[in-house]
DNA sequence: CTCATTTTTGTTATTCACTAACATTTGTTA
DNA sequence: TAACAAATGTTAGTGAATAACAAAAATGAG
């Protein structure tokens, strides 16, 4: 039986690949720019072929928007107290996923946000990863797919959490973003502008 | 002087060959796929080379994401009573730039609401999009570009309506967008699931 | 350790979206 | 009709992504 377990030679050998090509690519895309760099060249600085690196990631895309934080993200919806309401158990599932960060993270996040936000079709995938990521947080919360109410609450309450993204990539404290999360699901709430 | 009026020959040649291209598009589209239809194949239909088609579109998804409603909505944004809240400006605005359309323009618009919401190339520019024109709407209601309160409540806005629109490319009823769209604000407007 | 098996990688060729340069046609104006 | 401007065709090229097959590396068993 063919089993290597998770500390195989080879499990860590891809795991570092991928590592690999996500730094030189990250690394090309800050310096030369998204389209100035070729799928070609951040595979041959990481010491292998094109073929390769599209083995690891589908698209050129994907080696910057593969991240981790979806699950981390549906484990802390579902731990909210069931009574409170969607929009806050959003935004304190956020808040918690993001405190453990180191203050480097923050940093790199903040790099990575910057260069979504600049390059359009890094942005496209974005936003459409963003609203595939509804049905999970409807999953999560433990609402069927196609409840409608829950739906439109969701997406709205994802469109803020975005927002909030937007303005923090847009100014230059890297430790704001707890901060203008708040504000932006404060003023969600309030959402009777202009009057009131 | 070089001044053909609108009515130049020149002028409705383009008209007619950018409508052509449209509806050659969309019917190859619905009929052999979005991603097995070619660019070629779109502009022989058409009649003319692959440049030509290039020189209408700037891609080939903007063939079918291009339209004409984003002016229609901002007009009826600003016409809004000021003291009116965001949600229901954008909410009414939309219904009465709808309320005018022919039965018949409901149907295409479903067609190409669920091409768009199926391949996943036209999903992704869809939204990117769609964020593009919160600053066109915060614009039209006066709000300056950064007022963080208004955009996100703009964002939030749009993704009720975006919703409504996925809601309604999944069932059958070409006429109840309307009922959708106010069924989605008014899920909105109380947001507060799942108690209250 | 060695050999057969499985997984991963490289090579090569191909498709398709998209761009650039230049020649050609077609509408416009005098 | 001649001169000009705008729209189109032709051709060649780049780069992302896929497919097929060959080569190399890791794994497990004996």
């Amino acid at each position: 039986m063919t089993k290597a377990a998770d500390g195989g030679l080879r499990h860590r050998k891809k795991a570092l690949m991928r590592q690999q090509l996500q730094q030189h690519a990250l690394r090309l895309f800050l310096s030369q720019g998204y389209e100035a760099t070729t799928v070609e060249m951040i595979a041959t600085a990481a010491g292998v072929s094109h073929m390769t690196f599209f083995r690891y990631f589908p698209t050129k895309e994907d080696v910057v928007l593969a991240d981790e934080y979806d699950p981390v993200l549906v484990a802390r919806l579902a731990a909210r107290p069931p009574t409170e309401p969607i929009w806050e158990k959003l935004r304190h599932a956020v808040l918690e996923g993001l405190a453990p960060l180191p203050a480097e993270a923050y940093a790199v996040l903040l790099q990575r946000t910057r260069l979504i936000f600049t390059v359009p079709a890094l942005r496209a995938r974005q936003w459409d990863q963003q609203h595939a990521t509804e049905a999970l947080i409807l999953a999560a919360l433990g609402y069927p797919t196609g409840e409608r109410t829950a739906w439109v609450l969701v997406a709205a309450g994802l469109a803020t959490l975005t927002t909030a993204l937007s303005i923090w990539a847009e100014q230059d404290d890297v430790s704001a973003l707890p901060n203008i999360i708040n504000t932006a699901f404060d003023a969600l709430l309030k959402g009777r502008l202009p009057y009131e």
